[in-house]
DNA sequence: TCGGCTTGTCGGGCAATGCTCGGCAAAGGT
DNA sequence: ACCTTTGCCGAGCATTGCCCGACAAGCCGA
């Protein structure tokens, strides 16, 4: 568990990309064990084996490199909440929650550090937190084969937040079993998009 | 502006009650602004005319008055969204999350920022989200007559994120009408509790 | 009016931390 | 063997969270 898959012989000299990446990956561990305001460069610098000075070379604030690092998560949360390949149209929406509540399942706490986590005034970190919903309200949408009129768009946002409600719920304590939950929430989503047709706007 | 309500003349001497609200009061116009790690001791101290040795009297640590001053934003929003008096039972949920989508709306800024802003990682403001939603999903299932299980409150609690998830967009961007959102998310409670019903556990 | 006790308050100071900067040295091409 | 590039060091500055010993304002009894 040294430090994140890198093997980082310290001592050697790493290209920008290696660097980059060994840094954020040593992010991601600490970050999913306490808040941002106790991490301190001085930890990431030792882990790493370098000097505190060279992480301000690649990240040049604090906030920079505590948004690469939920940046970093949110390609991870994203890339596994895709549908299963050779899926059908019908399952589709069932594989994809099903992947997402599976996510949060496996990965309970980082989750929610990440997620639920960072300075939400942060304008970096909320825009991550807003191209995520809006990724997944997207293949929700199409895989629902539902118009994405502005009302839509709202609604599925709303139902993905209480997916990864009754998701961390579940996870946590309550005894619904995953299955259940994913049938549950594939089965709301239409109600909640007919009774909209007629808000507002 | 000089310092919330209090008027906080400078030099005299307060009661710790006083002075315990005259902080709190600061703090919830500065983390209304911006993030916890921007707020720094020396700036309440100044904006209170005290030194910084007293805040640290009050509140021992940083982490502590930052759950300080959440709790006192909790404790606004959950006073905020009660039913109305003199309400008959059949209204008595449109009344809670009329008053509830209310408060978002005219507290859209701040609102996010104590809500989805402090630090997830810390157990004490974690442990403030969680009075907040469970509070909530009281009111909500006391009003709409459904039964406290641990399925229902599983679900309940999915609603009042959606419904916030809502109410944030509403008041951000989309045209939706309070009104409308408010009858939708009420009709929308029912049916999502019935398809609960034979959730496992 | 004086003395004494309680307690709100000051302000200097320590250690940790975010961040800067000038310069060194390893890698790689020629 | 030289030079250029560039990853990297480490001393240092300013800020900030936090501690602590001492002062003084307020109240009480005499």
């Amino acid at each position: 568990m040294s430090s994140s898959g890198v093997p980082a012989v310290t001592g050697r000299r790493l290209s920008q990309d290696e660097r980059r990446r060994q840094l954020i990956g040593i992010g991601l561990e600490i970050l999913a064990t306490k808040p941002i305001h106790a991490l301190s460069t001085d930890e990431v610098a030792a882990r790493a084996g370098i000097s505190r000075g060279l992480l301000f070379h690649y990240f040049p604030t604090k906030q920079d490199y505590h948004a690469a690092i939920v940046r970093a998560a949110a390609r991870r949360l994203l890339s596994a909440s895709q549908a299963a390949r050779d899926v059908p149209a019908a399952e589709q929406l069932t594989s994809i929650v099903a992947a997402y509540a599976g996510f949060i399942d496996r990965h309970l706490d980082p989750y929610v550090a990440f997620f639920h986590g960072g300075p939400g005034a942060d304008p970096q970190i909320r825009a991550i937190y807003d191209e995520v919903r809006d990724a997944l309200t997207d293949r929700a949408l199409a895989a629902a084969g539902a118009e994405a009129t502005p009302v839509a768009r709202t609604v599925v946002r709303g139902w993905w937040a209480l997916v990864e409600s009754m998701a961390v719920d579940r996870a946590g304590e309550s005894g619904v079993p995953e299955g259940d939950l994913v049938a549950y929430a594939v089965q709301a989503l239409p109600g909640l998009l007919a009774a909209a047709v007629g808000l507002g706007g």
